[in-house]
RNA sequence: GGAGGGGUGGCUGAGCGGUUGAAAGCAGCAGACUUGAAAUCUGCCAUGGGGCUUGUCCCCAUCAGGAGUUCGAAUCUCCUCCCCUCCGCCA
């Protein structure tokens, strides 16, 4: 969420911003809308500053007709009685006034606050401005002493490569078959070594960020209600991408009438940032805990509504997979962000390289971003079994995404409404401010078992396991066939 | 699944129709004492929003959320959400 006031200071700002991120929004009628709503109010409080003034007045003079009409006959009673229907007229008319702008206060307020969190966050400056992700700018690229990025496989290594896909069709490690027949278009099965691949990819990234950069690993529901998913920014843009549990819909057969038993629907997650962004939602942290480093490890979730026909086949595009990922949430300042978003880069580079996998640093354009990234750095990984074909009809390799770190500001903390407690200079008096927030990617697989398996293969046809992961196989130094 | 209890400031917790935006304690901040620290004492310490005369200014809202009763609601009524305890069932 912005920022209504800095909306209302410099609209332009973010009207250029929409314009550059592609996302089509009515700010002029935000403008409007608030305007209209502050002019209300200002009417409405001026009105109930009166009402209350007056109760303050008359109350105790109520209190004491209506106890002297009690003792009173007659005439003195029907006296004192208009007496107090006097005193309690002048109220109840600034009442009835006020519950004239109440509802048309309250009219505004649903078409306001849906179009304010459909406003994206302006990109930074230095964004490159470009339609998508053509526009998008490689700013590092590196490979491993004896790979040369600028060669082919085969000239790199001596024999044409395999495809992930029959990778690990030859080696046994992934059923598609009986994938798709237990769920569908996009399921899949891991098996034998291929599973305990994807489980030792997971737990050596989480270790790499707990023991080698001393990040908090927390476990995260992966079920959780639509506050979340607003607060994080994925939803509205992002409903048609989550699968939904809609509880409330849920029938009790036994029941006569055919209301929902459930409370609430709830939302399968994308990513883990959802549940470690979510932990802290409606707190005051002190400043001195801050910055935290959480890392998670999360089943994820993707409708991939809109992606029909696009990486059908394989492990790249799947409706469920896992992934460690790594959230910041630091002091509400613009270098201390754009610091960590560094950092962040380099622990997966540093995780990248230790995986021996070439790998480039993207540098996304402003169409590129989604509405809440100030900035985004997509990392991609090579993969030799992915691109055009070459004259042989052989893929000739490509870079393919397998990380994404977002530098936020205080666009989802003020969604979800999570604050620290400055520390008070001198004298000064501390404040609350909303906290920045980072994510990125540390390891989501099976996606990277794509560019493991496929910079990895011997000319043999075994996969070698580079020596950082071999502790988390046992040992094992190759995946050969069984 | 059955039966109860409860949601109040950063935290704990009183209040159960009338200056109560809210006692008290803890935490925090400032000061005093101290060589320093601790202890002690004193004072200050919620959030959101609006206004303009931008001020150690004024006003409004907020005691889970919503609706209602009342001249007046943290306090009464109804609905929703959430948490807890006991029993049953399951692991």
């Amino acid at each position: 969420m912005i920022d209504l006031r800095q909306l209302r200071d410099n609209p332009e700002r973010f009207k250029a911003g929409a314009r550059a991120k592609n996302i089509p929004v009515e700010i002029d009628r935000v403008l409007s809308l608030d305007e209209n709503r502050r002019a209300l109010l200002t009417r409405m409080e001026t009105l109930r500053a009166e009402q209350k003034r007056l109760e303050k007045e008359s109350g105790p003079q109520i209190g004491k007709l209506a106890g002297a009409i009690k003792k009173a006959t007659g005439d003195e009673a029907a006296r004192l009685q208009r007496e107090l229907d006097e005193l309690k007229s002048k109220p109840a008319q600034l009442k009835a006034e006020i519950s004239t702008i109440e509802p048309q206060i309250a009219a505004l307020e649903p078409e306001l606050s849906s179009l304010l969190l459909q406003i994206p966050l302006p990109p930074d400056a230095d964004v490159p401005v470009g339609a998508g992700s053509e526009s998008n700018v490689e700013i590092k690229r590196w490979s491993p002493a004896g790979f040369d990025l600028g060669k082919s496989f085969e000239a790199n290594r001596g024999f044409k490569p395999k495809t992930h896909q029959e990778l690990v069709r030859d080696l046994r490690l992934a059923d598609f078959e009986r994938g798709v027949k237990l769920a569908g278009t996009r399921s899949y099965v891991l098996t034998g070594m291929g599973m305990k691949l994807h489980l030792a990819l997971l737990r050596y990234a989480t270790d790499f960020m707990t023991d080698k950069h001393g990040f908090t690993p927390i476990s995260v529901p992966v079920l959780v209600r639509e506050e979340a998913m607003v607060g994080t920014g994925f939803f509205p843009a992002g409903r048609e991408q989550a699968y939904h549990i809609a509880e409330t819909q849920r029938r009790n057969p036994d029941a006569a009438d055919d209301k929902g038993v459930g409370s609430h629907d709830l939302y399968l997650t994308g990513t883990g940032e959802v549940g470690l962004m979510g932990l802290h939602m409606n707190e005051i942290l002190d400043e001195a805990q801050l910055p935290l480093r959480y890392v998670t490890v999360s089943t994820c979730f993707r409708r991939e509504a809109g992606a029909a026909g696009k990486d059908t086949a394989g492990l790249y595009r799947i409706h469920q997979f896992d992934k460690v990922e790594q959230v910041v949430i630091c002091k509400s300042d613009e270098a201390e962000s754009r610091a960590w978003h560094k950092r962040m880069i380099g622990y997966v580079e540093e995780l990248l390289q230790s995986l021996e996998i070439p790998y480039r640093l993207l540098q996304c354009c402003t169409g590129d971003l989604g509405p809440k990234n100030a900035d985004m750095i997509d990392i991609e990984s090579w993969m030799p079994g992915r691109g055009e074909l070459d004259k042989d009809n052989r893929p000739q390799g490509a870079f393919g995404e397998t990380h994404s770190a977002s530098r936020l500001y205080d666009f989802q903390c003020r969604r979800l409404n999570m604050r620290y407690r400055t520390e008070s200079a001198a004298g000064g008096k501390s404040e609350t401010v909303f906290c920045h927030s980072l994510n990125n990617t540390v390891l989501a697989s099976p996606r990277f078992i794509i560019p493991l398996l496929e910079n990895h293969q011997q000319a043999d046809g075994t996969i070698r396991i580079p020596a950082a992961l071999r502790p988390y196989l046992n040992g094992a130094e190759v995946i050969a066939a069984r």
